[in-house]
RNA sequence: GUGCCUGUGGUUCAAUGGUAGAACUCCGCUCUGUGGCAGCGGCGACACGGGUUCGAUCCCCGUCAGGCACCCCA
């Protein structure tokens, strides 16, 4: 047979990558210890649907911002409506608690969430186009800062339970609509004399979000940065005193935070609190990292953004890739996937018809079985049965198949006792006890 | 969107301006009813397109993809 040269294959699209068998175990501890913890601290599951209407996104992130502006998968329907995949998951679920009238549900509401997300954007370690996201979000209830408190401790509890180190939660406070225009005021007069020294970036910045020239790294910008007004001593009354306690909270609690004045967040929904939780070490390579693991805040005008009524809120997420991105570096592993019990063999046709019957009795009575039913070979059978590393290998041969029996082998000993097939299961049982 | 680096079997790596070799994995045989070891064998690759050349996997350009950094963020 000639060899036909394929001149095209397929592969997944840039940035959306598939999570192999190989990985799933850092995805069910993940899912598993992302249930548990929600569950312990009240949190109801919620899920909304990927696509949503395009203007959700651009009316609660802001027009302006790096997600609408150029990250967002948008597409037409059919219909003719714009549709966006969800490039994150507060929009959908404020959206949700509006239109099902979910303050019903009882103040304040808890919700948490797990699923994919979308941006377009270079990938690059630890960022991906599709990407998951496992989220808490508190919504109504007032905007005491104790529920800013009950967003961080179960998302810094999931960390912790997964043996993730050196964890520390930057936060800071950006202020309400009350002070946040008079700052930024201060801000652009502040800057506006040192626009010529600013770097391109920072003078993109001063038009379209000039609270995020706080954040640029690069130096002459830093230095110019050291004079910059700061927006602690900014704050109104209220977000003076909503942060104090914030803080004493968190005090109180013994997390480990830093106060970071130049934390902004990009999107227009926040207000006051917000916090980016990180861990930091070097890997058994020697590598350094510092990983952003999940960030958040409150976002206390989303609701009234949306056309709902005024409703505080506040939340969080974590970046489920990132997750798995720090487990690797820092060499955690969940132990190994339950393996099968019991490898059944089969030499024959007769034989082969019946292990399939004898497979199922097993399945049905909870034994781990496997088999491999394609290989003719008792050697290679055997050979599959010592790879899967089973206690126990039966063999249901010609004989065996005219005699309704099954031999039962210890793969250890190699010790073998030929029964009856119907009491198979129960002998089995007897010796994996 | 920008810059730098990189694309050779499933994986990790070689070599070469005259179309490629190994290790591991996978499959089979030795062993047609008894596994692990060993020996032997098999499947399997130059990302794609164009250019230079008698001839390109190698040199050049483009595309795509990956890595890193910026931007931004999870």
């Amino acid at each position: 047979m000639p060899k036909t040269k394929k001149n095209s294959s397929f592969q997944s699209i840039k940035g959306m990558h598939d999570i192999l068998p190989s990985e799933q175990l850092y995805w069910e501890k993940i899912r598993k210890e992302l249930k548990e913890t929600a569950e312990a601290y009240n949190f109801l599951r919620i899920d909304t649907p990927i696509v949503e209407n395009s203007d959700l996104f651009q009316r609660s992130l802001g027009e302006t911002t790096d997600i609408v502006e150029k990250q967002m998968f948008t597409f037409q329907s059919r219909g003719g409506d714009k549709l966006t995949l969800r490039p994150e998951g507060t929009a959908g679920i404020m959206r949700s608690y509006i239109q099902y009238g979910l303050s019903h549900l009882g103040q304040p509401l808890k919700l948490y969430y797990d699923g994919p997300m979308f941006r377009y954007e270079q990938p690059q370690a630890g960022r991906y186009r599709q990407f998951n996201q496992a989220g808490f979000e508190i919504i109504g209830g007032g905007d005491e800062p104790i529920y800013d408190i009950q967003v961080i401790l179960p998302i810094f509890r999931l960390l912790e339970n997964l043996k993730i180190k050196n964890l520390i939660i930057h936060v800071n406070t950006i202020g309400c609509k009350n002070c946040r225009p008079a700052y930024r005021k201060k801000l652009i007069e502040y800057y506006k004399n040192h626009q010529k020294d600013l770097c391109k970036d920072c003078n993109r910045r001063f038009e379209d979000n000039p609270l995020r020239l706080l954040d640029c790294s690069n130096s002459d910008c830093a230095e110019i940065r050291k004079e910059a007004p700061a927006i602690l001593d900014d704050l109104c009354n209220n977000c003076h005193k909503h942060f104090k306690s914030f803080l004493e909270y968190m005090e109180e609690l013994g997390l480990p935070y830093e106060l970071d004045s130049h934390l902004v967040r990009g999107l227009d929904y926040y207000n006051r609190t917000v916090f980016e939780i990180f861990t930091s070490g070097v890997s058994e390579e020697g590598k350094s990292f510092d990983l952003a693991l999940a960030g958040g805040g409150r976002y206390d005008y989303l609701a009234e953004m949306l056309g709902g009524r005024s409703t505080s809120a506040t939340g969080g997420a974590i970046g489920v890739e990132r997750i798995v991105e720090a487990l690797k570096l820092l060499k955690i592993n969940f132990g190994a996937r339950p393996k099968a019990k019991v490898f059944l063999i089969n030499i024959g046709d007769l034989a082969r018809k019946k292990s399939l019957a004898l497979l199922e009795d097993f399945i049905r009575a909870g034994v781990r079985a496997s088999e491999s039913l394609g290989k003719d070979s008792l050697n290679a059978q055997l050979r599959a049965a010592d790879k899967e590393g089973v206690e126990i290998a039966l063999i249901l041969g010609q004989k065996e198949a005219f005699s309704d029996s099954v031999i039962i082998r210890d793969m250890k000993s190699g010790v073998q006792e030929t029964v009856l097939i119907k009491k198979a299961v129960a002998e089995v049982k007897k010796r994996l006890k």
